[in-house]
DNA sequence: TTGTTTAATGAAAGCGTTTACAGGTCATTG
DNA sequence: CAATGACCTGTAAACGCTTTCATTAAACAA
């Protein structure tokens, strides 16, 4: 490893162009009072030095960290996939770094967010379930920009929400299942306790049985937890249960895969004896068998549009309150359509 | 939105604790030389102010940033959701933030990494195929800590490597289609041109071939670009040409779809007709059917030990030049097992 | 007691930028 | 020709911490 010399500063520059640091700060910043002259000198002796400015000490001066937070409860889950792609591209393009926390395993020793918030950023994005309303709350009353992701604020706390549209998707998926292939007994797997996008969800999935005159029936939801191996157990319980059902809306494609798994195992097939759909549209779904049906969510445009409406808020310090993001049906085969 | 006012800085917390900055300084870092009393009166007055130190400010005088910086090619590959989730979990508790950046659609007018490096991050680690040779190498001279994942460094520059035991694993899985399921004309998809982790899975290829005196037979390869749509393409192609073969070793699983898909097409069913195996055992695998008999690679692994090289630089300044991490055969019913 | 050592604290000098503010030049105007 | 601006450029004061060095207080030995 070789020795590690003093990288150049911004007073080296000066000095190598022969101007004063003030002049060598205005053409980073691309100020327009430079001479081009001047500014050509400049760049020249910070290509020959390449001179790389200090990002910590122009966010100590400017108190500006051209840095977006991303805080999440956990960053394992493929659905992350295509909102970190989101994310990070829409701030690479505004010119913003981006710092990646989650809150998974929270070491109670270390104060919320282990200091990330509002001397490490400009502005936060919150994915659901990820920080105490205390937090929150505290943030928003420093006037700190934050947006939230799947998530409404507590109550009396006005931040910007970005979220997609649960529950009328639910109710059309369901009423696919109800009108197109006249299922009755339609089972609905909940997710975690607290979800707010199963929480829609669910409330789509009762509208739906209403307005076709379906009453609806407790024993049908149980709860999946989004998940492959608690949503098979759901399923095995009921099967065991002997509670009939001619329908399944998994919650969400992860907890799809387990439901296929328990239908295989009691000898079901699917979509012949059950229909099954599914929501997110996860990468994986048309490649199972049979293919899933499911409503897309656009993920990647949910990133896409937190950051926006998250440099909106740092710049003009106003925003959309709650965006809901429109979704697609993705009629494949599981719903016993065919494709 | 309330109005920003402006947070408490060290000296308001000095003047609350009736000490000097120097203190409340050293008590934030943990100093030994404190007495427990004034301590005390101290982190009263910072949970009284809720006064969180200004990591940029600590930054710029400490020279330490504590955040890692993580350079990938692109972001959004399922392939990253397990290395995050191991980066992230182990740079977290090692009380280090982490910076998340993609070199994809690089951006010519800016300068390399956009500042990424010395300035923002006390050390990096760059995903196979994130940078240019001359930016690592500037790093290198610079002497700025580094790990690799998955791709050897150029001539001449020791960067310490975190790498998967593709060869011996790729030769494995290879022999397990020749020893237990008697394949001869064995497939093999390339992934894109200058992808390390495909040149060395070739190379166990080739050599599982050798050592069962089967000879190499170029027709038999051809680039899968490790994804569904180029690899199912590919496989057309092969079966159009009239190419005969009993079986295909996918490159990776993304690929391992597409080939699926290019079979079930052209009637040939999947293992009877032609034995499938894939490598990287992405989630979905088990869900596929026929199931995907897989190699399982420790991506999570991956992302921990390279933390961990990482820090060992940043402390000692030295590190293990390669480690290459151990696979796992994982076997399903693709290759015409039973499970 | 006095001198010597050790531990706890404070004063102040950076860290590398940005950004008022204060010149200095030079063309333009009355 | 002096006065007025319009433009550039430089000076120096922050920004909020860490850290060195000096200082003071306490503890101990002689």
């Amino acid at each position: 490893m070789s020795s590690r010399k003093r990288p150049p500063t911004i007073s080296d520059v000066a000095r190598h162009a022969s101007v004063s640091i003030a002049t060598v700060s205005r053409v980073l910043n691309s100020s327009p009072l430079v001479t081009a002259d001047t500014a050509e000198r400049v760049q020249a002796a910070i290509r020959q030095l390449s001179f790389v400015p200090h990002a910590t000490a122009r966010g100590l001066a400017s108190r500006r960290t051209r840095t977006l937070g991303l805080v999440l409860p956990e960053i394992g889950r493929e659905y992350f996939s295509p909102l970190l792609r989101g994310i990070e591209s829409e701030a690479r393009q505004a010119g913003y770094h981006l710092l990646i926390e989650t809150t998974e395993t929270p070491d109670t020793t270390q104060p919320y967010l282990r200091g990330l918030g509002e001397y490490n950023t400009d502005g936060l994005i919150m994915f659901a379930g990820s920080i105490e309303d205390q937090e929150l709350s505290r943030l928003y009353m420093n006037g700190f920009p934050v947006v939230l992701l799947n998530q409404r604020p507590p109550e009396g706390l006005d931040i910007p929400v970005i979220a997609i549209e649960n529950k009328s998707s639910a109710q059309k998926i369901v009423e696919h299942l109800i009108g197109t292939h006249h299922c009755r007994r339609i089972v609905f797997l909940r997710g975690q306790a607290g979800h707010e996008d199963s929480m829609w969800r669910e409330k789509g999935y009762r509208e739906a049985l209403k307005s076709h005159d379906i009453s609806f029936d407790s024993s049908l939801v149980a709860s999946g937890g989004f998940d492959h191996d608690k949503a098979r157990e759901a399923i095995e319980q009921m099967l065991m249960d002997g509670i009939g059902f001619d329908a399944i809306f998994t919650g969400d494609d992860d907890a799809a895969t387990g439901v296929f798994a328990a239908l295989h195992q009691a000898g079901k097939h699917v979509p012949r004896d059950v229909a099954v759909v599914g929501f997110d549209d996860a990468p994986f779904s048309r490649y199972l068998t049979p293919s899933l049906t499911t409503v897309r969510a656009p993920t990647e445009q949910v990133g896409r549009t937190a950051v926006r409406q998250l440099l909106k808020i740092i710049q003009t310090e106003q925003a959309e309150p709650l965006i809901l993001l429109p979704t697609e049906l993705i009629i494949r085969t599981s719903c016993g359509c065919q494709s």
